[in-house]
DNA sequence: CTGAAAGCGCTTACAG
DNA sequence: CTGAAAGCGCTTACAG
């Protein structure tokens, strides 16, 4: 910047007004300003003029979900950057792996490079870590699961009510013995499938079977093996709710390679790549996760721009998708 | 930073040094910032320290893709994440769309934020405007493709082995039309499968029919219009050759809907979610696009080191797996 | 080993 | 409208 304040033969402060668009500047500065910015090559250095201007903003903003790469959060990640774009906002993006210690990480890393605001995906069961970064003026937003111990915007899926659509869906079609899949139960999605699944069971009366109710199949072949081992043991469900993405696939291998994809009916949470065109077609219930982010920037970006109301619950519906798998009749 | 010297009742020097860890801090000092650090909730500011320390760096790199939510980008990603993660280095990410206006930015945008290098995927077919960025000591990789009008390290899939491989597999099997359809042509993945695709046919002395190759599917539904209208024309294909993964996935699903899938045969460049559960399981030439975005990032820090040696290629090859779509012979 | 001072690249009152 | 000066939060020779 001095270097094009020289050539410019105008002051410092004329090449910063004219950097940072201030139409005050006479015509003829101006120019010459560009002219040598032109010239000389010169970049605007971001993180120094955040350093000392007014309202310290960085430009960029930070994401941590479970894992970039997985079809769903990458999708979040899309909506996101969607929005921040059209501000000309940057993302950093990290993946907390669902470790309490990774996400707490992440946000200090974020916090350090000077973000304006965190998009969370939350992995650990307490965030008041995040009220300092808040303090310092950083702003926080949830999303796919609320953060815990910190009053903060977030946005939902409606997990309890897709559930319970889900599982609604297949008692409707006759089934009695319908089997979960779960991930975690802490978290706080497959905590609320879970209640979805429960609450079906007891609108109509239906006792849920404990040894149908399957957790924590987080690995990559946890959903395979107990798909496995529910249909191969005694007593098997006639129908299977697999909870999340990962899960539904796994459980669609195993289904496939026992032959029983006709005989046990599906419903997953989540849509899924060629779910359309498998065998039967996946009956889903489907998020739309590009939204999911839009809207978490959308809060995000009101609330670094000052506003200040009470924090804000945005409930997104999940959309049952009817495709064969759920609704197929018991064998029975 | 100040607060916490003047509680420590220390200098802003040596609260620096204990801060970056510098082990020539008297041990009972050091222990003292350490406590008013925690007592204060003092963040450090990385890119205040990035101006005025000595190598300049922010421990930052940026990412540009084609799309964060296309899987096999987001895989990438992660590659790339996982490298960085290990030297406690953040990952800016955006998507270009393909659009080069939008990879300069993102590139100027980036660079604003002092980041230390850039990992691309090129959009744009001069990338003549990184060198400016590369003489401000910003290392650049490129990856999947290679950039153009610079000379810079890259890290690519063997498209043209892989593809030959693919079609030659099909040749095997005694097809002797084989359509190709693909993106832009004007992509360097897309050029090198084509030109897998040509030389298969060469060696076997097979004629490649114009009408059977089908270029710039770009937009969701091209490739299963392309699909489509090739099958149901006169003289269609006996076998088809997808060269991208969203190609693969539009023409899967046309063929499905014709009830052809067990008499056209497919092999597709990339791997696909469920592409084994499919009937017939997609027999494809799958690329491992996670090593792919840590190999990209282990040649970057490389750089970033200071390695200054000429410039690398690296290239790795595909894989082809037989699933059943591929081993289908011709109806005739 | 520690501290006072200069300065990284920038913005912003403050005069003029 | 423009420029000289102070200062954002930090690091780093330089003395001591």
């Amino acid at each position: 910047m001095k270097q094009v304040a020289a050539l410019a033969g105008v002051s410092l402060s004329t090449v910063s007004r004219v950097v940072n668009e201030d139409p005050k500047v006479r015509a003829d500065l101006a120019a010459r300003v560009r002219d040598a910015v032109g010239a000389l090559g010169y970049r605007h250095n971001v993180s120094a003029s955040a350093l000392r201007r007014a309202d310290g903003l960085s430009a960029s903003v930070g994401i941590i979900v479970e894992d970039v790469s997985n079809p769903f959060f990458s999708a979040v990640q899309r909506g996101i950057e969607e929005i921040a774009r059209e501000r000309g906002v940057l993302t950093l993006a990290g993946s907390s792996d669902e470790q309490p210690e990774r996400e707490r990480q992440l946000a200090e890393a974020f916090g350090a490079r000077g973000v304006d605001g965190l998009i969370i995906v939350p992995a650990s069961n307490d965030h008041g870590f995040l009220l300092r970064d808040r303090a310092a003026g950083v702003a926080v937003v949830f999303v796919d699961r609320p953060g815990r111990f910190i009053d903060a915007d977030c946005v939902l899926t409606d997990n309890a009510g897709g559930a319970r659509q889900a599982v609604e869906h297949l008692i409707a079609g006759g089934h009695r013995r319908i089997a979960f899949l779960g991930d975690r139960p802490t978290i706080h999605t497959a905590a609320g499938r879970l209640r979805g699944y429960e609450e079906a069971h007891a609108r109509h009366g239906i006792a849920v079977h404990p040894a149908l109710v399957r957790h924590t199949l987080t690995h990559s072949m946890d959903a395979y093996d107990a798909t496995r081992e529910l249909l191969l043991g005694e007593a098997p469900p006639t129908a299977i709710f697999t909870s999340q993405n990962l899960i539904t696939i796994d459980a669609v291998r195993a289904l496939h390679e026992l032959g029983l994809q006709h005989a046990i009916g599906l419903v997953g949470f989540d849509d899924v790549v060629l779910g359309d065109v498998v065998e039967p077609g996946l009956t889903v219930v489907a998020q739309d996760p590009v939204e999911l982010g839009r809207r978490a920037a959308v809060l995000l970006f009101a609330r670094i721009d000052g506003d200040d109301g009470p924090s804000q619950e945005v409930v997104i519906p999940a959309r049952l998708v009817r495709r064969g798998s759920g609704e197929l009749a018991p064998a029975s």
